[in-house]
Formats: C-alpha cells, structure tokens, sequence
DNA sequence: TATAAGCTTAGAGCTGACTCCAAGGTCAAT
DNA sequence: ATTGACCTTGGAGTCAGCTCTAAGCTTATA
C-alpha cells in the first residue's frame, strides 16, 4: 500500500497529476485512511503504469479512457476495439509528423539561402522568401540543387 | 483599401483573428474609416501575407513579432538575427519530429502485433505491450524483424 | 425607412494536460 | 508539545492561438 507520493517516486508522475488523473476518471486508490489518505494497491500501480506507457506512446487521456475500460473487461471487447484506437491515433501521428516534415524542410531552405552573416538584412532572402509566400527564391532553387 | 471582411477573404485568415493578430501587436490597419471601421492598404496586405506565411512555416506569435520588426527596419538587423529565430525553430520542429516518429514506431510495431479481429481482447498483444511498459513483446520481435 | 449585413469593443470561452494555490487536517520525529 | 513534512479538497491559473458573444453603431439595398 503506497502514499500518493511514493507513487509519485514509484512512477514519475506528480502527485498533482495523480490526483488530476483521478479527477478525470483514470486511477483511483483502491483504499483510503481513515484521514482519507490515498492508498495505492499493486493493483493501482499497475493501472498507473499503463497510462503513463499510453500516454508516452501518445494517446490522449480520453484514448486512454477507453482502453482502461479495455483493460478492465477484455472479454467482453475485441482485438479490433484496441486496433481501432491504435489506428486512430497513428493516423494523426502522421498527419502531424507530415505537417511537421513540411515545416523542417521550408526551414531547412530557409537557411540555405541565408548567409547568416552580421551585415545588415536588406538582402535576407529569408525575409524575401517569406514576403513572396515561400513561392520563389528558396523553393526552385533548392529542387534545382536536390 | 480593403475592409476587414475583405482583407479576410484575400487572406483566408477570419475577421476574428485578423483582430486577434492586432491586439497582439502584429498587424495594424493603416486607416479608420470615421465610424471607426479598419481600412487595410495594400503594405497592410503584405504584412498579413508575411504573418500568413510564417505562421504556416511553424513560427509562433511571438517569432513572427521578431521578424516582423525586423521587416521594417532591416537596416538595423543581421542575415544573423533572422537565421537564430529560424534555427531555434528548426530545432524545436526537430524534436517534436523525433518525439512523433518514436510514437509512430511504437503505434505502427503495436498495430502488427495485434491481430485486430473480433474475438475478445483477453490475448490482446497491444494490451499486454501497454501492460508491459512497451518493454517487451514488440519491440525485440520487432527489431529481430528488421 | 426599414431591414439585414457588417462593423466596433471588451471580454469570456475553448482545447488538453497539467500545475498550483489556499486553508486546513494528519503524522512522525524531536 | 511543537515543528515540519505530508495529506486533503475545490477551484483557479497556465500555455497558444484562436473563437465567439453581447450590445450597440454603420452602411448598403429595397
Ligand atoms: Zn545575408
Ligand atoms: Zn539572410
Ligand atoms: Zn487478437
Ligand atoms: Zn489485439
């Protein structure tokens, strides 16, 4: 039976956070003291190390919701309930990592074409690039030299 | 001189948040019809397009109240002050990238290991990959694989 | 002239995941 | 018995970037 902050030590999250967890209905203490002190059964450790593995992996605590209800009563769902949340999520994994791929080479060009050097910037073709809508000066350019 | 609706069209940004850029310092109407009504010239225009441009290139508010400062005065800044602001950039879009693509690693080698049918979720290796901390199950088959 | 569409403002609300605060009760050690 | 560390709660604050509301003008069209 662990005190709130030795679960805290145990798992790397906050107290706060434990307790913001619970509020929202992901881990509760399976025991109280009679103060009402939290107190944490191996099951619960558990439990908390599931989310905190979930929620590395990128799931959002709502996500996250629905695969302990998962956890909870694997019989009565299926592989495919788990798959479909997994898939769901991979696939804004991918949307955000397109989007973020997109903004790395527009930078990645950007200071190509940018001496970086301490003379003034009334030549930047940073700043050109970024006045003509990334349309010219940069994008040519650098396909030419791929 | 455009109108705030019309300057919205132009842009694709709302009225909404063409005000909101205002209040934060970014974009001003040049002109105030007498009622108090913004009236955009075509500089305005431009500065919006800047603003439009970089926040699609993954620049912060507060990045783009940078560069815009120094789009006025380019005199009194380097090709060096432009290429911080885009290098720190690049960086914190580099480790997000890193953070996804792991996520998108784990999602995708989960998503193999599950069979995603519609039998009940008691032998679920998603399930128990989450249970494992992602330690074990899925990551070395999936590296033996590789 | 009436109606609707569009404009103004300050300020509130939204999202997600915390993070912190105040006010007070509890517990272990000195 | 008195520190001081820890625990409890409800609720507020934080971040970024919008997004929307209310109440009241203004402008264009019929
Ligand atoms: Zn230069
Ligand atoms: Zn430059
Ligand atoms: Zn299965
Ligand atoms: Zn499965």
């Amino acid at each position: 039976m662990l005190k709130i902050s030795e679960l805290s030590e145990q798992t790397g999250l906050s107290a706060h956070t434990l307790r913001y967890y619970e509020k929202h209905g992901l881990v509760n203490a399976s025991n109280r003291s009679e103060a009402g002190y939290r107190f944490y059964t191996d099951s619960d450790v558990r439990r908390v190390q599931f989310v905190k593995t979930a929620r590395n992996t990128g799931f959002s605590l709502a996500d996250i919701g629905q695969l302990l209800s998962i956890r909870v009563d694997k019989r009565s769902h299926s592989c495919q309930d788990v798959t479909d949340i997994t898939r769901k999520k991979l696939v804004e994994v991918n949307t955000k990592l397109a989007e973020l791929q997109s903004m790395q080479q527009t930078l990645e060009l950007l200071l190509e074409s940018c001496c970086g050097g301490s003379e003034n910037a009334t030549h930047c073709s940073i700043m050109e690039a970024l006045d003509a809508g990334l349309s010219r000066e940069g994008k040519k350019e650098a396909r030419l030299i791929k």
